[in-house]
DNA sequence: AAAGATATGATTGACCTCAATCATATAAAG
DNA sequence: CTTTATATGATTGAGGTCAATCATATCTTT
C-alpha cells in the first residue's frame, strides 16, 4: 500500500533524527519505533544513509554525528590514503612538548588520529575549535587539550565566529596545522569568511604555520582568502611539484614537504 | 595455546584504542588488525566492554568516546527514566527563542535530547561547555548553537577552567540549566573545585536559574559547594519533598518542581 | 476517471553473528 | 620439574540479518 511522498520523506528525516540522537540504532528498534517493516525500514535506512549523515553496520546503523565523527565516512572518503600520509607527515613536526593549534577539516582530524599513534608526548598542549579533533584527541596520554570556543558550524563541526577569533587572543602557538579548501598561486583559500577569518586570527598567534592540503586542492579556487605562501612556514601536501607548478604554486624546497 | 598474560593485556588496550579511534569496528576488521581468531577477538570485546569504554553492537563495538557520547551508556545507567522525566519537566521551561546555558553531566544531555524533540523552537540560542551536549544538538533546527571553549575534561567531556570562566563574561543567559553531584541542606555541591567554579560564574550571567538533579543526590556530600537553595529558581528534581525533608531540604512550592 | 508508478509488508534463501563446547599448547604456580 | 590454570582456535547449532522477489494497495499523473 503506497504511502504520500511527503509523509515518506518525513518518516526518514524523522529517523535521521533518531539515529542522530541515540548515535545507534538496532533495526529492530527502528520498526518498533517508526511502525514500519523491517523490509521498510531496511529501505529507509538506505535512503537515509545515500544522502549522508549515517553509516549502516551490520543489524543497524550509527550517526556520523553531522560529521563531528565523520571517522567512517571519512575513513571510505575522498583521497583518504593521501590525507593519513598527509599527517603522517605533520606528526613528525610536533615535539613532545609544547602548544599546538589544530584546525578544522578531514585532513587535520586525520593529524589527530595519527598524534593518537605517538607515545612519547611528554607534555602537548593542544587547542583546537574541531570538535572531532577533540572527540579523538580527548583523553590522550600526554595531551592537554584545549577547546577554542565559539559558534558551530555544523557542517564543519568546528567553532568560528567573533567569540572564537577573541578567545585566540590569549594564546600562542608554538605550531598550528591548517586545512583549507584551495589553493592557487596566491595562496590558500576558504569557502567561508568565517573560517579564513578565524584562520587568519590563528597565524597572528603562531609561530611555525603548517599548511596541509591534499592534490585534489591544487587550482580550486575559494573567495575567501587566508594566506600567501610567503606566510606559511610549510605546505605538507602529497601533490608534486609538477602538479602544484601547474597551478602556478611554485615553493622554495624547505617550504615543501612531500608526503 | 597460552599466551602471557602481559601481551593479553596490551592486545585489549590496543583493542581499546582501535574502536576509540574508529568509533566503529567489525569483528572482522578486528580479527584482521590483531590477528587473532573471531573466537578471541569476542573474548577481548567482551573484556574491554566489562571495563568500559565501549559498547557492544551486533557486529562489532562501538568507542563510548570516552564518554562524549556516553549516549547508550547512560540510557542503560543509573536512573536514566528519572532523568529522563525531568529532562521533560526542564524542556517545558524553555521558550522558543532567548538564550539559554546547558550545563555538563548527564541529566542535563538529556535536556539537550529532549530539546531536539520539540519542533516550536524559533531562535533559541544554546551556549554549552559540554562537548555532548554540542554533538546531540549540532545542527538542531531552530536552534544557534555556541561552545564556550575552555581546558578538556576527560571523565566530563567537557571544557573548564579558567579560559572557560572568563569566556563566560560576555555571555548572558535567559535560563541555565546545571547539574550537581550532590544536594544538600546548603544547596547543591560537585566533587571538582573546576567545575564548581564554572557553575558559579555561569550563575553570575543567568537569569533564571534550574539545577536538575535526581534523588540519587539526595544528601550525597561533595566538597565544592556551588550555591545556596535561595540562589536558584527551581529545583527540577524526581524527588519527593518528603525525601528532600529527610537531608534537610525544605523548599517553596514555586522552587520545587516534581517530575 | 483511468492508467501508471511506487511504497509497503510478507516470504524466502543465503550469509553472518554469536555463545558454548572442546582439545591443545603454553604460561604460571608449586 | 611437575602440576595446574588458562588463553587460544576450531567447530557447531541456534538464531539474527540482509537483499531480492512478489502481490497488493494507494498515491500520482494524465
Amino acid at each position: 500500500m503506497r504511502v504520500a511522498q511527503h509523509l515518506v520523506d518525513r518518516r526518514r528525516e524523522e529517523l535521521r533524527g533518531l539515529i542522530r540522537r541515540d548515535g545507534f540504532l538496532p533495526v529492530a528498534e527502528i520498526c518498533r519505533r517508526l511502525k514500519v517493516s523491517e523490509a521498510t525500514a531496511r529501505r529507509d535506512l538506505a535512503a537515509v544513509e545515500a544522502n549522508g549523515h549515517i553509516t549502516r553496520t551490520y543489524g543497524g546503523a550509527l550517526a556520523d554525528y553531522n560529521s563531528a565523527f565523520a571517522s567512517l565516512d571519512e575513513r571510505t572518503g575522498h583521497a583518504w590514503p593521501a590525507k593519513v600520509r598527509i599527517a603522517e607527515r605533520a606528526v613528525a613536526k610536533i615535539r613532545s612538548k609544547g602548544t599546538i593549534f589544530l584546525d578544522a577539516g578531514t585532513t587535520i582530524q586525520a593529524v589527530a588520529r595519527a598524534l593518537m599513534h605517538r607515545r612519547d608526548l611528554i607534555q602537548l598542549v593542544v587547542a583546537t575549535n574541531n570538535l572531532a579533533v577533540a572527540s579523538v584527541l580527548g583523553g590522550a596520554p600526554g595531551v592537554e587539550l584545549h577547546v577554542v570556543g565559539g559558534t558551530f558550524l555544523n557542517r564543519q563541526a568546528a567553532l568560528m565566529g567573533p567569540r572564537a577569533v577573541r578567545a585566540l587572543e590569549d594564546w600562542s602557538f608554538d605550531a598550528a596545522f591548517l586545512g583549507g579548501e584551495g589553493m592557487d598561486d596566491a595562496g590558500v583559500s576558504n569557502s567561508h569568511e568565517s573560517i579564513a577569518e578565524f584562520q587568519r586570527a590563528v597565524l597572528d598567534q603562531t609561530a611555525d604555520i603548517y599548511f596541509c592540503l591534499d592534490a585534489s586542492k591544487i587550482g580550486r579556487s575559494t573567495p575567501h582568502r587566508v594566506a600567501p605562501w610567503r606566510q606559511l612556514t610549510a605546505l605538507i601536501t602529497d601533490a608534486t611539484p609538477r602538479q602544484l607548478a601547474t597551478a602556478g604554486i611554485e615553493l622554495p624546497a624547505r617550504k615543501l614537504l612531500r608526503a
